[in-house]
DNA sequence: CCGTATTTTCAGCCTCGTTTCAGCTTGGTT
DNA sequence: AACCAAGCTGAAACGAGGCTGAAAATACGG
């Protein structure tokens, strides 16, 4: 974990950094808010420790350039205690928490644990085989060749049990059952037709006909 | 945007929840800790506001349940302020950030949104994407092309739970939830309505109907 | 309390996903 | 090769779900 540390109080930054390294953190340090910006915009930090009150250009300046350069790096804020303003103007500008000071380094500590951990959070919703992607979330098919198609309900439900059932021989019953709530009345071809429609998109030998047991969908393409 | 907010104290909630519901939010309350426990674990607040101070089941136990059933929903603790320890007890039992008492409603509203755009890592009281810009304080929409729209109250929660979860298929109930309180008028057109109502301010395209499943926001244009 | 803005309801219309069906093709069996 | 069952296919019918304009109900500001 990269962290920085703009801070331009000589004495806090060597006791902070200390700390910061004793948790596990590799610190660099800028003092002023010129070397902030160019440290900033490099890019490479997991998480980045600013105070506003900074010689040469603002934090808050600072932070609005990172910003609207498209950095989304987590920032935590220093600012004054029950300078409640200077905060709301901070969220405001971008920021991701702040702490006023001075604060217990306990707390700092807690709040970068925090950060890092909401940050590694990320959405998964992506069914994939060979050279098809299936996005769960949005309902619509992808291929390598970049091609992709939006599915009705029916067809996204049958293409996502053979997409979790590759080279198994799946029965029209079987079927049935899983892609309907209830099992209809037996007597219809629904299935036979959404599998005509499913082959039109994800390519007419990627699912065989076992003829009278089922379909297989094959897995290597 | 649907908010629980947990506290005991009525004369406190009554103006809080009058300020959050001018903000735009669907504000439900719990006055003790069972039923915070329970309304949290329904799973459809975007954000809980949540006093450590309660009747019954304290703050803290109630916020490390959801923790350990996988509820990931922001919380906001409210401790008093200066309880440094309690603090730090809260981010490890799970809570995203904190609010020292008493506090401006500014300040909360702030974090509040910052905690709603933090997955988007935006720069708060403005939502923005693509050409579009929606200004959370004053609830006015504008566009790329300078035209500019006053929204009414309904209309800004559903743009506003689309801009924040776009390319997303967002059922008609799930848009229910998050706009509205409690109720749940089952039978009621409300949001093909309101749909309609947006569409005509932010493009027809914009705005796609699933057949079925919900509509779905786009955020490439 | 009135006038205005907003929200909700409702009914008719339209759209498109689903299902049916009839005719055709294929493959296995004798 | 002839036959038949199983599967394929295009088109059409159906109907649930969505759209819309206007009216009715409700909330709101002065």
């Amino acid at each position: 974990m990269r962290l920085l540390l703009v801070e331009d109080d000589t004495t806090l930054v060597r006791t902070l950094k200390k700390d910061l390294q004793k948790a596990g953190y590799a610190v660099d340090v800028a003092d002023n808010g010129i070397d902030a910006q160019y440290l900033g915009d490099e890019n490479i930090y997991d998480i980045i420790v600013l105070d506003l009150g900074l010689p040469q250009r603002s934090g808050l300046d600072v932070l609005k350039n990172w910003r609207t350069s498209a950095n989304t790096t987590p920032v935590i804020v220093l600012t004054a205690r029950d300078a409640w303003h200077e905060r709301v103007d901070g969220f405001k500008a971008g920021a991701d928490d702040y702490l006023g000071k001075p604060f217990h380094i306990e707390e700092l500590l807690a709040r970068i644990s925090a950060l890092l951990h909401r940050s590694r959070q990320k959405a998964g919703g992506l069914l994939q085989l060979d050279d098809l992607t299936l996005d769960e979330e949005r309902q619509i098919l992808t291929k390598a060749d970049g091609s992709s198609y939006v599915l009705t309900g029916t067809e996204f439900r049958l293409l996502r049990y053979f997409l979790l059932h590759p080279d198994h021989i799946l029965s029209k019953s079987t079927l049935m059952e899983h892609v309907y709530e209830f099992d209809a009345d037996k007597d219809s071809n629904v299935i036979e037709v959404y599998v005509k429609r499913l082959r039109e998109k994800v390519g007419k030998e990627r699912i065989v006909t076992r003829r009278g047991q089922g379909y297989l969908f094959k897995g290597t393409a």
